[in-house]
DNA sequence: CTGAAAGCGCTAACAT
DNA sequence: ATGTTAGCGCTTTCAG
């Protein structure tokens, strides 16, 4: 492993002036950049980003904390963010907190401490304990999902959103309609699905329908969750016509779950989920389309953007969402023609 | 932020032992590592990793490749990964070099130098210089998907896989196959695509079958390369019979492309995937499934146990596959029938 | 434009 | 069982 001394005594400079031409510092003259980063390449130098992190506390490394890894929704994400922290010359640190002995412990040990220089967090709803855990850092903090002080973010209005899709029902003739909820067994995980839970029946309620507490069930934030989430629904004596459901993933499990009952949707039941997952269009799944990756790769940028300007300004960026129709939604049938 | 200094301090001993202390090196007298355990907790001390990395040379972080995380497949891997890594005390640093120029970038620059203690590379087909490139870190090297000198790997047999999927087409009485390829535009990414392909040509061979050159098409690793591909096969004047997917995903594709043309598998076409997507089970597909996210894990335990042990012993570990048979595939009909 | 020297916060080898 | 000392490899004043 050669080091920056190596580099100097070749070049016949002192490890100071290699230093500063590779890092594009002003007061190097021209002829000995050149040959420095020629040479540097030539034996291969890399530098040792501990000495370098000792050295000036910063690492080039953008912590990024998620839920879950494996769900297509984070998968974007995280792709979004990856993308634009490569360019500007950052590495990715991923820590996941699912569950909640490991998000306890990610936020007890904060493992971020010293190794990151700007923490990014992906959909998580924290605690005002947590958030300040992650202000006491001192770095800058991005979020996507919602809004919270002393955070930049990035997010859409899960309230609109969830209005637009249960207004949709409303409009379609629906009046008894269901959530998935998509809620963690215990209260981990997104704000969103509070926040849509809110407004379900707040749009309920605007327009004269009286929610049914057995029409809201909890969904584990999977397909099979979703499937779940149908199966109880359909164990209930008096049914629903429609079904909003948290996410697509729930909304896709829930179609699978009316097929195994030998029913379809719109036939029997309107589904309307929310996301866009890639899969929607194919399923024919009526859905609230927000753009995803884009959402990682604008909170990436925010957080560079402070690190450039070695500011602490925080931004907040909305970011639009729409309604798509498909096939999944339709008016209710009388129970007579089924 | 507080240092070793200040809970030596505070603890009445020397940096060193404050340092043996909390790393439960032995030497330290059971009530003094006690005292220190608490200030240290109670002043929130945490180590700098840029000081112990550079004292050291060790930095609990693993470096992951993948050339993408917005796959399911990948999302999966690095699940598995992360958790074992952390458990065991390790960061993952993720590394993804989708494309060409990513890819050249991350061979070239080696980011990972100097900041992880092992790699772990994710399906992809190295090349004999980027292989060497990693060889050259001296590292704990790992590998998903194949095997390669210098590597501990963790994969399934393709070839069987393959044969497998393809065999079952021609048992059902397809003699007319074609195969998508999952090969990337350029010939980048995994070398799975490869393997899959040849053992796809062998198994025909083998049955006294003729491939078609037309109908082995590229896809685009996603949903809508496969789409594409089963669009193009559409588009061919004789039609094969059944379709071998190199991955669920590219099935998945391809049912969409034949709903679109108001065909359907299997009355039309059979079609077979790889991998047992999440999704597969709703729509249906017959596949080869493999477990994902244990792949991840039992990989990211090989480089684990390597750096515990301080060897440089590489180990191979085989993982299981097996066909799935679902509603995708059945006999061909006579062309009559259709 | 370049060099010398001090030090970032920790660990390891060597005392005691 | 604990303290002392000397770096790890880089960056950053401060001189020249």
């Amino acid at each position: 492993m050669v080091g920056i001394e190596e580099v100097a005594q070749r070049a016949g400079v002192s490890p100071s002036t290699v230093s500063r031409a590779l890092r594009g510092r002003s007061g190097v003259s021209d002829r000995t950049r050149q040959r420095i980063a020629e040479l540097a390449a030539e034996l291969d130098y890399s530098i040792s980003r501990s000495a370098s992190g000792l050295a000036t506390g910063r690492t080039f490394c953008i912590g990024v904390v998620v839920p879950f890894v494996w769900r297509w929704f984070f998968g974007q994400i995280i792709g979004g963010a990856e993308q634009v922290l490569r360019a500007a010359g950052y590495d990715l640190m991923l820590y996941t907190a699912g569950d909640e002995e490991a998000r306890e412990r990610f936020f007890r040990e904060l493992p971020v401490r010293g190794r990151v220089d700007a923490v990014l967090v992906l959909s998580m709803d924290l605690t005002e304990q947590e958030a300040d855990r992650l202000r006491g850092l001192d770095l800058p903090l991005g979020l996507v999902g919602h809004e919270a002080e002393g955070f930049s973010s990035v997010h859409i209005d899960d309230r609109l959103g969830t209005k637009l899709a249960v207004q949709h029902l409303i409009n379609l003739g629906h009046r008894d309609i269901a959530i998935i909820q998509g809620l963690e067994p215990k209260p981990l995980g997104a704000i969103a699905p509070i926040v849509r839970r809110e407004a379900f029946l707040r749009t309920l309620y605007d327009n004269d329908i009286e929610p049914r507490p057995e029409w809201m069930v909890p969904g584990e934030f999977s397909i099979s969750g979703g499937e779940r989430a149908m199966d109880r629904l359909l164990a209930e004596s008096h049914q629903p016509t429609a079904v909003f459901a948290y996410a697509d993933e729930l909304a896709m499990g829930a179609l699978r779950s009316l097929r195994r009952h030998g029913r379809s949707a719109p036939e029997h039941m309107s589904i309307v989920g929310f996301d866009d997952h890639e899969m929607s269009e194919y399923v024919d799944l009526t859905t609230v389309a927000q753009p995803v990756r884009a959402q990682g790769a604008a909170a990436a940028q925010l957080l560079i953007d402070q690190l450039v300007a070695g500011s602490r300004q925080n931004t907040v960026v909305p970011v639009p969402i729409e309604l798509v129709v498909r096939g999944s939604t339709a008016p209710p049938r009388k129970t007579a023609e089924l």
